[in-house]
RNA sequence: GCCGGAGUGGCGAAAUUGGUAUACGCACCAGACUCAAAAUCUGGCGUUCGCAAGGACAUGUCGGUUCGAGUCCGACCUCCGGCACCA
């Protein structure tokens, strides 16, 4: 053992110690309690990054901490691997993507490997492999059988660059997820899965994991639902038996509906124009916003002008009976409600500038309470309130002409009115979502092909589950065209018919890569399964997961997909519960200054700002960099890279190993110390800040507040440094107290630097490593407690002094000690005392005039 | 525009139920060691007045509650993030 700390020589030597004795590899058939630990599995892009880094050190630190408490702990690995980077490395460098993907993922795991990241090796799973898809595959299957994956023609989002369709959630914000494209709407036929039959729950079942996941992911995840509650309403139209269907959560204001607006895309145009003479204008503009809104995606421009164009039809408000036009406009949208809305200018913001636009009238059916009034006695005329509007009155409050619903509150008439349209068989209750099903098919090759075949007489026939997996070919042409390359490999698509045994072709799309992660961390509860995706029973025994650790960019992209899919699994009987993830953590990013600027951003290589993981371990070793970025910054806050930094992390563990250096051969000597013979006040006060100590960080680990952790572990080292006594001719009550510290030290900075760690415990006479003979120590309440208090006294609420107490101390021992303290008594000279307030253990505050 | 989150030293950040604001680290300054530098060690380090003892002022701004406010309440300002015609 060298006297100096060299972290790439002990570092290697934990790492192939853990290696051998499979440190890490768990089994079901164990008595401890499980504990899932989870980070977010990465894509195999061939280089870890400081997330990367951030991530799994966060993870790992748990998973230690949880080994050292006695808990059975998973703690896997895989790999994400199919996806576009490898398809784009295949179409501009001619690699194959499995070559490309196999080679990215060796070099990874030995970068995971030297950051002596503590994973089940033996549990590792990769995406791209046949042995994972077939169970993709498998799945999409029970979707389809089950009415859950269906094909239809629709328009969906494309993106340019990578010539591929993208969900919603992937195309949020009208750009790609990945490539940040602006994406265009294409009319295409696209398998898709029902999410929208799970939206509901996926609302509801929030209330289950509210407490435990960061509220901004929560809020995403509703937002992106979007449940909203109101009522379709059917309006009837004039000399025609068509009807057209609006959807509204403010019922309560229909007899201020002064126009029915149409979406340009809404199916009746056609129809209701059959023998108007607008029809052609009324086409005209409806192909205009049409090629609007493809220009320009799925954005909004903010001064984007309200346009709109009268159809000459009329409908009836089937409340009032007044027949109001029909309009078709651009702000409308077809893919929400039923693409067909009430115009009620005097209540609704967008409304109201439309009306003001083509001078529609604004008729006020809502007024606010004003105080005390419980009901209007009569309604005023609608010349009066429409003259005095500037802003639509947006709020609930009480009906005014609205015929008999008048003096109703709007909460009441929401309720019955659509009670009322329900009966009268023209409307009822509704609640719509926002939330679209998921198109799950890519034009890509590296994907799991959809396991569908297509015959003439048959039509369309599932692969059945004994053929399962269908296996991408070896190789496939990459022209970057946009049709996927699988269509052009002929062995792949010519095939015979499950069915009748015919000539038939497969299906060559491949399915989206967040159906592989929404289910990933099932498999490595049973990863070599050969006969189903997981046992049922295996996966009960360690999920849900405890704790998930990523980026918060997946808020409603992975994780609410996830959340989907294990209630499918659970609709399948695979799984018990509702929820995958019991808590869930969203790291900080981690960015560095941009050269030549004052700039702090995420850390990429387009910006050349990045820090490679490898020379930093080859700089400071793993352990100094996993403590200086657990240590820098709250881990959900984000952390700027700083090379001093991880500097002081190298300083702090070189001086902890000097320290137990220092010690060891004294603490060896004397093993048989047991008791505390004499203490003496530095001992005590050692053995204090040594359970006070494991108090905090014990406490600060259930709450993952890891920096405050190594804070504290910092504090009982400077401790421990205080110590004057030599080695030598320490005292027996001395070796004592700086065994129980630098143990407990060196226990506690395990999931920080684990090698150190290793190392210093076999220091300290422990040959077996940590997880042989280490147990994470138990603080004493009783030597944590102070025996001398230094109380402060204020007088009128500012400190003035400080007196020494007793923990027993009463009340009015306390009171009398402060006021008989030299410097309080200068303060209270000439001057009455009020009151004295003397909070027990705490302080003493003496309020004076 | 709407919705979330956050504003504390030069910097990253601490601070139980309201109870000693600035722990811990970085940077910086001084000293020791050295021919010198680096490393290491020791000390200092919110602002300000003071030789000192000590005082005044400080947690984005203004007000409030309280014996006492970084923490609670109200209004506002700024920054970051998300969503954006969702009827």
């Amino acid at each position: 053992m060298d006297e100096k700390y060299f972290p790439e020589k002990i570092e290697t030597k934990w790492q192939q110690h853990w290696q051998q004795t499979k440190a890490f590899e768990v089994t079901e058939d164990d008595p401890r309690p499980k504990f899932y630990c989870l980070e977010m599995l990465p894509y195999p892009s061939g280089f870890l990054h400081m997330g990367h880094v951030r991530n799994y050190s966060i993870g790992d630190a748990l998973a230690w901490y949880k080994r050292l408490q006695g808990f059975n702990v998973l703690h896997p690995i895989g790999w994400d691997s199919f996806g576009q980077p490898a398809e784009q490395a295949a179409i501009k460098r001619g690699v194959n993507p499995r070559d490309w993907t196999e080679e990215n993922i060796v070099h990874m795991r030995g970068q995971m490997q030297r950051l002596g990241i503590s994973y089940d090796w033996s549990r590792e799973i990769a995406a791209h492999r046949p042995d994972y898809y077939k169970w993709d595959q498998w799945f999409f299957l029970k979707m389809y059988e089950r009415g859950l994956a269906y094909k239809k023609k629709s328009p969906v989002n494309w993106c340019p660059n990578e010539k591929t369709v993208l969900s919603n959630e992937q195309s949020s914000g009208g750009v790609c997820w990945r490539c940040g494209a602006e994406v265009e709407k294409r009319d295409l036929e696209q398998w898709f899965v029902r999410i929208t039959d799970y939206a509901e729950q996926l609302v509801e079942d929030i209330k289950q994991i509210e407490s435990s996941w960061p509220e901004k992911v929560l809020k995403r995840q509703r937002d992106w639902v979007g449940r909203s509650e109101g009522a379709f309403v059917d309006f009837a139209l004039k000399d025609s038996d068509q009807k057209i269907r609006v959807f509204t959560t403010r019922i309560d204001t229909i007899f201020g509906a002064t126009a029915i607006v149409l979406a340009a895309e809404h199916p009746l145009i056609n129809e209701l124009l059959e023998d108007s003479p607008l029809k052609n204008q009324v086409l005209t503009f409806a192909e205009k916003v049409k090629a609007d809104k493809a220009a320009r995606g799925r954005t909004v421009d903010e001064d984007e002008q309200k346009e709109g164009i009268n159809t000459g039809v009329l409908a009836i408000n089937p409340f009032s009976g007044e027949s109001i036009p029909v309009w078709v406009a651009n702000y409308v949208l077809i893919e929400y409600g039923t693409g067909a809305v009430m115009s009620v200018p005097a209540h609704d913001e967008r409304d109201f500038e439309f009306a003001q636009k083509y001078s529609l009238p604004i008729r006020r059916v809502i007024e606010r309470i004003s105080h005390g009034q419980e009901s209007i006695a009569h309604d005023a005329t609608s010349e009066d309130q429409s003259i005095a509007m500037q802003h639509a009155f947006t709020e609930y409050g009480i009906l005014v002409n609205s015929g008999n619903w008048s003096g109703k509150l709007s909460e009441a008439a929401i309720i019955e009115m659509a009670k009322q349209a329900e009966a009268n068989g023209f409307g009822q209750a509704a609640i719509t979502y926002r939330i679209r099903d998921w198109g799950v098919s890519r034009q890509r090759f590296w994907g799991a092909p959809v396991p569908i075949v297509y015959c003439e007489t048959c039509g369309m026939v599932p692969v059945p589950e004994k053929d399962l997996p269908v296996e991408l070919p070896e190789r496939a042409e990459f022209t970057g065209s946009g049709e996927s390359p699988l269509a052009g490999v002929a062995d792949f698509v010519n095939t015979t018919c499950p069915n009748c045994g015919a000539a038939a072709r497969r299906d060559t799309d491949t399915m989206d890569t967040f159906v592989d992660s929404s289910w990933y961390f099932f498999r490595y509860c049973d990863p070599r399964n050969e006969s189903a995706a997981f046992d049922p029973e295996i996966a009960k025994q360690w999920t849900p997961v405890d704790q998930y650790i990523g980026g918060d960019s997946h808020a409603v992209m992975h994780l609410i997909y996830t959340r989907f899919w294990t209630k499918f699994m659970r609709d399948l009987g695979l799984v018990s519960f509702d929820e995958p993830v019991k808590k869930l953590l969203t790291q900080g990013m981690v960015t560095n200054r941009v050269q030549g600027t004052d700039e702090w951003k995420a850390m990429s290589k387009s910006l050349g700002n990045g820090v490679d993981p490898d020379e930093m371990i080859a700089a400071f070793g793993a352990d100094a960099a996993r403590l200086f970025v657990l240590f820098a910054a709250p881990v959900e806050n984000e952390l700027r890279w700083s090379e001093t930094g991880i500097e002081g992390a190298v300083r702090f563990l070189r001086r902890v190993y000097t320290m137990v250096w220092r010690w060891n051969e004294r603490l060896a000597n004397s093993s048989t110390v047991n008791a505390v013979p004499e203490p003496s006040a530095g001992t005590r006060a050692l053995r204090r800040k040594t359970h006070q100590t494991i108090a905090k960080v014990t406490s600060d680990f259930e709450d993952l507040h890891l920096n405050t952790i190594v804070a504290a572990l910092m504090e009982l080292f400077n401790e421990v440094s205080a110590v004057e006594a030599e080695p030598a001719s320490a005292t027996d009550a001395e070796v004592f107290a700086v065994r129980e510290a630098l143990e407990a030290l060196v226990l506690m900075l395990a999931p920080f630097s684990p090698h150190a760690a290793e190392e210093m415990w076999q220091h300290l006479g422990h040959p077996g490593g940590l997880l042989d003979s280490g147990r994470w120590p138990q603080a004493d309440p009783e030597l944590a407690q102070r025996e001398e208090l230094e109380i402060p006294v204020q007088v009128n609420g500012k400190l003035r002094s400080r007196v020494l107490a007793l923990p027993e101390v009463t009340e009015e021992e306390l009171r009398q000690a402060a006021l008989s303290d030299e410097k309080i008594r200068a303060f209270i000279e000439g001057h009455e005392v009020v009151k004295v307030i003397v909070v027990p253990q705490r302080l003493v505050n003496v309020v004076i005039r």
